[in-house]
DNA sequence: ATGAAAGCGCTAACAT
DNA sequence: ATGTTAGCGCTTTCAT
């Protein structure tokens, strides 16, 4: 491996100079950096990363942490990293399924091995991950509210509202709910909007509520209970795009129809949606995913980049026109 | 920061004593390991991963390049991830659009702070690929076959002979083919199987062939053409899920039913097949991923865990039972 | 403007 | 079994 001292030697100058010329950094004589360039190249040299990450005590990588593997998490995880490498960032990814890998990852900012990190689902509870604030930025996709943490959220109260009031504005009586998590704060926006929603429209059936805490699974077991009701609901909201697309699956298995016998509606706008052909929400998790790529600079290098504000969409690709206003 | 001087001192001994309990490597009296022990949770202790491999040459990350994102990335990433994880690799993922960019990325294997390569796809020529050999090991998820590079590609021939005998016996006799590059020796088996297979059945009609570059909107575009066919095909073999399934929705929008109007096939066995419902073929990209992190650990490590003989399937969830067998 | 030298935190001979 | 020492390649003060 050819070093900046081997540089020097062949430019006839000092490491320090090579560096400064590498680096950017200091005055160095047009004729000194010409000569180290032309070294550079001749010797084929590639600086060394490690090397400047250890003397300047920063990486230029980002951790993205998630535990589980879903669709919406490529199509995410592939704008986060475009948008980190347009300011010069990595990043690396981490499925870390338990609070101990979980730790273990957060534990490289203490080194900086990781500058910061953006979590998209967690193990530990928000006070574990709130102490590694201490050692860098932190950014999640959860919504919650804690001082050192940025939380790329959009609201789902208003979301949620609005799917309700359009399809008993369309004459659907019985709406079924597909929620994650209790303990989700977005879950808590949903059934606040729910609750809220059911005290104007009393005469709207909505009793059929599932919970599941993991998205594997979550849209076939929830088909499976819809099938066996006595009343099933003539439309079903659920919390991803990706539970939705397998509900709708399980259900055509069964030999029903999609949207005629069950709509079915997705709140990610992810590609599946589109694919797939159900009626969606765009929560704007491109936005989000640049949002918190630029929270985790501006932390970095006391910068203003924007965060813009998000402005969610019904989505529908036009095959649902009749639903439209 | 806390580093192995601080344990050091605090414990009563030398920076290379903590180091030996730190990384375990060496002996150490079991006196003295447990002060350095103490010392360590007391302090809070973290290694710092970034001296260690500036010190030792190696990084234990794996570089993932790719150039779009389309949706098998998600899955095959995630897959090659966490099979990494196990075996304590990181992997850094870098979306590559250009060929400066995927130098950029081969090159940090020059100074380790990648100690092998995975390209899922490429933008320089393979010679230019090839040439980083040198630094370290390279995998790929085309087919080729270059000394120095090792290709987890299945056989599309019988692959692509066994869907044309499957949907000709069960009456199909116009079938249309989307493929990709020309230059893909993919595409080159499957073109190769179909002459062998209009030798045999002259009479089945396989004129309807497109070609495509980009994942992109190739599905959309092939549907679009298939509607204006005077004689559209009955059936079309797509070169990935992806496409297969946006050409279905694509028909779909227009009013076509699928697969009465016409059947599609698609041949990742990625999760969008299930939940669009179409038959693909299983080329077992989970396994490819798997060797493939196999054999960069394997050149890593001079060890031999098993490269798996690949074994193609049908998959039709039990979906097109009339098309089995 | 340039060079010398100390240092980033850890590893790995080498010596004892 | 443990300590001393010389790196790993680059950055950054501090002189000059």
């Amino acid at each position: 491996m050819t070093t900046i001292y081997d540089i020097a030697k062949l430019a006839g100058t000092s490491k320090s100079t090579v560096s400064r010329v590498v680096s950017g950094n200091g005055y160095v004589s047009k004729e000194k950096r010409e000569n180290v360039l032309k070294a550079m190249h001749n010797l084929n040299y590639i600086p060394n990363q490690t090397a400047r990450n250890l003397s300047q005590q920063k990486s230029n990588t980002l951790g993205f942490l998630v535990s589980d593997y879903f669709p919406l998490i490529g199509e995410f995880t592939s704008v986060f990293i475009q948008v980190a490498r347009r300011k010069g960032y990595n990043v690396n990814l981490y499925y870390t399924q338990d609070k101990q890998g979980e730790r273990n990852a957060l534990d490289l900012m203490a080194t900086k091995v990781l500058d910061g990190i953006f979590l998209m689902t967690r193990n530990n509870s928000w006070s574990v991950i709130e102490s590694y604030k201490a050692f860098g930025p932190l950014a999640t996709w959860h919504r919650v509210t804690l001082p050192g943490v940025y939380s790329a959220y959009v609201d789902h109260y208003p979301i949620y509202t609005m799917i309700l009031k359009r399809l008993t504005k369309h004459g659907y009586q019985r709406i079924g709910h597909v929620f994650s998590s209790l303990r989700d704060a977005n879950t808590q926006a949903r059934l606040q909007a729910l609750k809220d929603f059911s005290r104007d429209c009393p005469r709207v059936e909505v009793k059929w509520q599932k919970h599941f805490k993991k998205q594997a699974m979550a849209g076939e077991i929830a088909a499976q209970q819809w099938l066996q009701a006595k009343q099933p609901p003539q439309a079903v909201i659920c919390y991803s795009d990706y539970v939705a697309a397998e509900f709708i699956a399980t259900l055509r298995d069964a030999g029903k129809k999609v949207p005629e016998d069950c709509l079915v509606i997705g709140t990610d706008n992810s590609q599946i949606a589109k694919l797939v052909g159900f009626p969606t929400v765009d929560l704007c998790f491109r936005e989000q995913a640049q949002n918190s790529f630029n929270y985790l600079y501006n932390q970095l290098h006391n910068e203003k980049l924007p965060i813009t504000r998000l402005n969610p969409q019904w989505v529908d690709w036009g095959r649902f026109s009749d639903l439209k206003k």
